[in-house]
DNA sequence: TTGGAAAGTCAACAACCCTGACGTAAACTC
DNA sequence: GAGTTTACGTCAGGGTTGTTGACTTTCCAA
């Protein structure tokens, strides 16, 4: 606080902003708004059996309805068992709907039921509340200032897929 | 990508940037980003016996030092038995030391070894080297906002230890 | 058609976090 | 000084999420 809010602290073309200390005061901002990114999620899903490998699988899946396991894996990096096994109860409790492929037999196309999308509106509102806050409040320089070092910060992949993901929904 | 980045698609007040699809997209962004974020340390990790809330203890040991187990407790946002787990691995292992409160013997006050600091120069280089990258890619102006945006997602009572955290660096 | 590769599934195990209950020692309060 | 609270540790038990290994089905190409 003494020295005031970011801009200010430095300036322009002197690199004050990558010392150690302020790279360190960003991981640490960034470990305490990711608790806070997935509080709210969080909390509805303790009452189901679910937990945030359920939100990411259903986030994704209504972001690309359609895509096959396979895709799915690429984008939450995990193991496919691992999903297999999330994947697997919300099929079973009616969220998640299993296409066998047309073209391809081997692969499962997935799309969700009406219930999967009403918990992802559901989810996703929540989680949206909190982002609209803080947005907000920063205003919209700041946000997009966000953006542009989240998108940084990516491994290349991950910004190809995020990149592809965001021409989807626009 | 059909409207540009960022700045350019809203204007001023008509909050453009608070749209659904917006709010959708920086939940992505967030998702992929924190991916980054830990990943380089991760890979450190594996090859010992630890993991991320090994790290997360490292990080505020070093970062508080003396710091008692209780106040760890709220930094971290776990429970007593789910640290108490990690803290005696690393105890055992030589990379924390506890001490008892010379005024309150209840008390335990942690502090890195030499071998912990070295451990913990050794995983917040690995996450520097990422967040270095992306703020000179990103810029300051970039940067600013960034924070701006995580300090506004966070919970008041992280807000709050964050704050108190900074006093400390700097 | 045969053999390899790819997509997906099932089973078993480890890491990490949680709740609940209990125990100890030290500090505080009346 | 007795009773309560606080700080810390631990045991028991359970849940989600991740991993590796082994398997089936399907596709494709030699």
């Amino acid at each position: 606080m003494a020295d005031g809010r970011g801009a200010s602290s430095y300036t322009g073309e002197n690199l004050l902003f990558l010392t150690d200390e302020q790279l360190r005061q960003a991981i640490e901002a960034m470990f305490f708004a990711y608790r806070g990114f997935t509080a709210d999620p969080d909390r509805i899903l303790v009452d189901m059996a679910y937990g945030r490998a359920h939100h990411r699988a259903i986030h994704f899946i209504n972001r690309a309805p359609g895509t096959t396991v396979n895709n799915l894996l690429g984008l939450l990096g995990v193991t496919k068992q691992s999903l297999n096994r999330v994947l697997r109860t919300l099929i079973a409790d009616g969220l998640v709907k299993s296409q066998v492929g047309k073209t391809d037999k081997r692969e499962r196309h997935l799309y969700l039921t009406e219930a999967g999308r009403a918990l992802e509106q559901k989810l996703s509102d929540a989680q949206r509340v909190r982002m609209r806050g803080a947005f907000r409040d920063a205003g919209p320089e700041a946000v997009a200032g966000f953006r542009t070092v989240l998108e940084a910060m990516m491994d290349p992949e991950m910004r190809h897929s995020y990149a592809k993901l965001k021409e989807n929904g626009a």
